[in-house]
DNA sequence: AATACTGTTCGCGA
DNA sequence: CTCGCGAACAGTAT
């Protein structure tokens, strides 16, 4: 579920409300979901937030690093004097881990599916894990021109060469089918055959989609599955353009929008708008 | 009841 | 290299 900016909503959250606060505690109700030795972070200092693609670092004061990567279904939500949401939703059957801080706030990691997990790593362990993560959409270094020399080294359909994080980092579903939309490309489109033009749309539709989504708390889909760690709902779902829009009309010519499978992902998309030139 | 589908990623074999 | 597929899991939709 999260992808880049509901990432990012979470990681602005947490840096409001845990900066400069010390585990006082954990407790693993999953064995998986927690990769490391948790003595290594007790009575540790949160120093420092920091994100990549849909990976998130909190920075501890020796030096070490809690990686967090919520995969299809995590959440990380604070228990602390929050009200008006449904109790499930903070401390449920999927709550996977509860760390208690020194305030004494509380946050829970749940997780469904149990794909996601928290991993304790050095900064030179931290380095090796991402060393094969393409650059952050958000990053300085993700221009236009990047963009398109990524799309260049690949002959594979456009929509997945979006999706591999080794390519760009950030991108999830989602966003690859909305801004696929936004910039008039077919999904199938063979990427090494995007001109530079379409790359330099592609680029802004995708920065465009992806800040507005922040903004809006991001997109909490189908089964309330994604929520802020106050426990609230993005509404970035009610901007969604073709994602989920399967035979509903096309918001710009009103064609049913279509839907096929690549690499076994809904895809999203409108016959007349995004034609195909290869 | 059985099957399909879901916000992700990795590894396998063709 | 590319691709599809299954796996890691659990729940909902059809």
């Amino acid at each position: 579920m999260p992808e880049l900016p509901e990432v990012e909503v979470i990681r602005l959250f947490l840096e409001d409300k845990l900066l400069g606060l010390s585990i006082k505690s954990l407790k693993i109700l999953n064995q998986k979901s927690f990769i490391g030795d948790p003595k290594r972070i007790l009575n540790r200092k949160i120093i420092k937030f920091s994100r990549l693609g849909k990976q998130l670092s909190i920075y501890l004061d020796n030096g070490l690093i809690l990686l967090v990567h919520l995969k299809m279904t995590g959440q990380l939500i604070m228990g602390n004097h929050m009200f008006g949401h449904p109790t499930k939703t903070i401390s449920s059957k999927s709550t996977r881990l509860i760390f208690t801080f020194s305030n004494p706030s509380k946050l829970f990691f749940n997780d469904q599916r149990k794909f996601g997990w928290i991993k304790v790593l050095s900064k030179s362990e931290l380095a090796v894990a991402q060393k094969n993560l393409g650059y952050d959409i958000f990053s300085p270094k993700f221009t236009a021109q990047h963009l398109y020399s990524q799309l260049q080294k690949s002959s594979r359909p456009i929509k997945l060469v979006l999706l591999d994080q080794h390519s760009m980092s950030g991108i999830g579903n989602i966003y690859a089918n909305d801004a696929l939309f936004l910039a008039k490309v077919h999904p199938q489109t063979i990427s090494k055959k995007v001109t530079l033009k379409q790359a330099k749309n592609l680029y802004h539709s995708l920065i465009k989609t992806m800040k507005l989504s922040v903004l809006a708390g991001g997109s909490t889909a189908r089964d309330q599955i994604y929520l802020r760690p106050d426990g609230t709902v993005g509404k970035n779902q009610f901007s969604f353009r073709v994602y989920q829009r399967s035979g509903l009309p096309c918001l710009v010519c009103k064609t049913p929008i279509k839907r096929l499978k690549l690499a076994g992902r809904g895809t999203f998309f409108c016959p007349k708008c995004q034609k195909l030139s290869n």
